[in-house]
DNA sequence: ATAAAAAGTTGCATATAGGTTAAAAATAAT
DNA sequence: ATTATTTTTAACCTATATGCAACTTTTTAT
């Protein structure tokens, strides 16, 4: 129970007196007390105190959770390991894992069994996945937790539950309108992989429309170039299967030029060109993997 | 009090009981009465309860913030009110804030005066920015809080204090490195202003230095495109007056085509050529903003 | 429709959060 | 060094957070 020790340390750090802090609030004396930790504190409480110094409640939990050695969220954790390929880490949550009992310790389970298949280290059965539908048709919330779940097991579904469910997660997914931007990431990837899937089915309406839904984000988030550039990529890929071959490959260079003007990672253009190898041809590969016009700005 | 409403509705829509939800945390009877707001919570309980429904603190916040008409931090609203360059709103808050009492009123009170002074509908006397420059001063842990209000002060300090209260500020930021994206924006916005307020009073190298510094944080951030657009900018400008023109203005070019390639508002580009007419040729001008090598992707 | 089971609520007991006062210890100011 | 201010600690008290058992309501099963 350090809260109140990070709690101290701001308002120290502030050269705000505990007179100054607790005014109106609480005690004195109660606020010595819990900042050094002899005594637990309400949450409204903790909540005006904070407001009173100037610390937002995510500021708060940011050094709160940095300083605890018991991380409370794993998410982070297992992405951090997923997306660096960390086979062995994620082998070792699982372990972890698969001790503790619940229907959430479940699910965790099963989360990193797919991740560790996407790797190809591992196997999921149709028990499993049979868990993780329910799981999702019984929920009608959709928070952080679901939305990476979900965006984990997109490939391991049948198509068409999988657009169930994702026909489910749309009609929440108003509360992400102006959400942080770390969720809506999640949910944009989500989106992406469902495209790409749909795609790779030749369910080329389905997708366009969700191409277009997507597009009504950049209305109010003009800053956020990744993801247009990426929306720029779904867009002109489904286009090309459709049949508008021209603007499809107009809309993959743009996304390409975009990605290839920022510096990204060679690695990330790299990938694309594969995935786009089975749709395109070799002359309409380079032509749009070609930055020869905009060469002389690097 | 109506956080317990809150939890109730992410329990429910998530079909997890009571039970469930409580179990080794705290007692149902208790749980029920907390979510009917009969009585309040500890912070740590809260906290375990939450990760035991897997929501992240950060999405309980908003759900309440959103739901509470007596909103925490006034912050994001200021910003509203400031973006829109809706004075008359900030004035309302100004007469709000100067009717509270207390050194933090009061900072909130100077800070809606550089924000109306800005606008053009106000002004700020040299009492008021010593005080800014005193409380800065004093402090040695800088928040979302500190940080927006510097970049509100910026233009208005005299600029070798200015910079003193920067390098304070530098040895802090540390702590952002990995910080929620918000966050970074902020820290951004103060680094272009700084950089930007450094080459409009001829010190080059100095803003050459901030540049360079910047630069780091894209290592690990390569998705950030807007801000590495914005980078670009920055560096262009600034290898521009230090008589690499060639190469800064490639740099522009390349930031502006970006923009441009993204369809970030109009507005956006025409406020970036006007800010440049102060250094830039005319026909460098043209050229830098001259994209009909790429027009036919558009 | 009715019983059985589970989920949620209420009343009372108690542990603990938090207030008040005062005094000791530690910092800051002069 | 001496004062003044801030912080910590202590004792005692009150309000309230929380647990337990019994109760009511809702859901599930037959």
């Amino acid at each position: 129970m350090k809260i109140g020790k990070v709690f101290k340390y701001f308002r120290q750090t502030k050269h705000i007196t505990l007179k100054e802090a607790c005014q109106g609030i609480v005690s004195v004396p109660f606020l010595s007390r819990f900042e050094n930790g002899l005594t637990d504190i309400s949450f409204s409480h903790l909540l005006e105190l904070l407001n009173r110094i100037n610390v937002q409640l995510s500021e708060f939990e940011f050094l709160y959770q940095q300083k605890n050695t018991t991380n409370n969220d794993l998410l982070p954790a297992f992405q951090q390991a997923y997306q660096e390929g960390n086979a062995a880490q994620l082998k070792k949550y699982l372990s972890e894992w698969q001790k503790k009992q619940g229907k959430f310790a479940n699910l965790q389970t099963i989360q990193l069994k797919m991740m560790l298949t996407t790797l190809g280290e591992g196997t999921v059965t149709e028990d499993e996945l049979a868990i993780l539908v329910s799981y999702f048709q019984k929920i009608d919330n959709w928070t952080f937790f679901e939305l990476y779940l979900f965006g984990h097991a997109i490939s391991f579904l049948e198509l068409p539950i999988m657009l169930n469910l994702f026909k489910e997660l749309q009609k929440k997914e108003i509360i992400y309108d102006d959400f942080r931007h770390d969720n809506f990431s999640i949910l944009f990837y989500i989106y992406n992989n469902v495209i790409l899937h749909l795609l790779a089915n030749n369910c080329f309406d389905e997708a366009h429309t969700l191409v277009n839904h997507l597009e009504n984000y950049f209305g109010n988030h003009d800053k956020d170039y990744y993801h247009q550039a990426r929306l720029f990529n779904l867009k002109g890929l489904t286009l090309y299967l459709m049949d508008q071959k021209v603007l499809g490959l107009r809309l993959l260079k743009k996304a390409n030029l975009i990605t290839y003007l920022t510096n990204h990672k060679t690695d990330f253009l790299k990938n694309e060109k594969n995935y786009l190898t089975k749709y395109l041809s070799t002359e309409e590969l380079s032509e749009v993997f070609n930055f020869s016009e905009v060469d002389y700005l690097k």
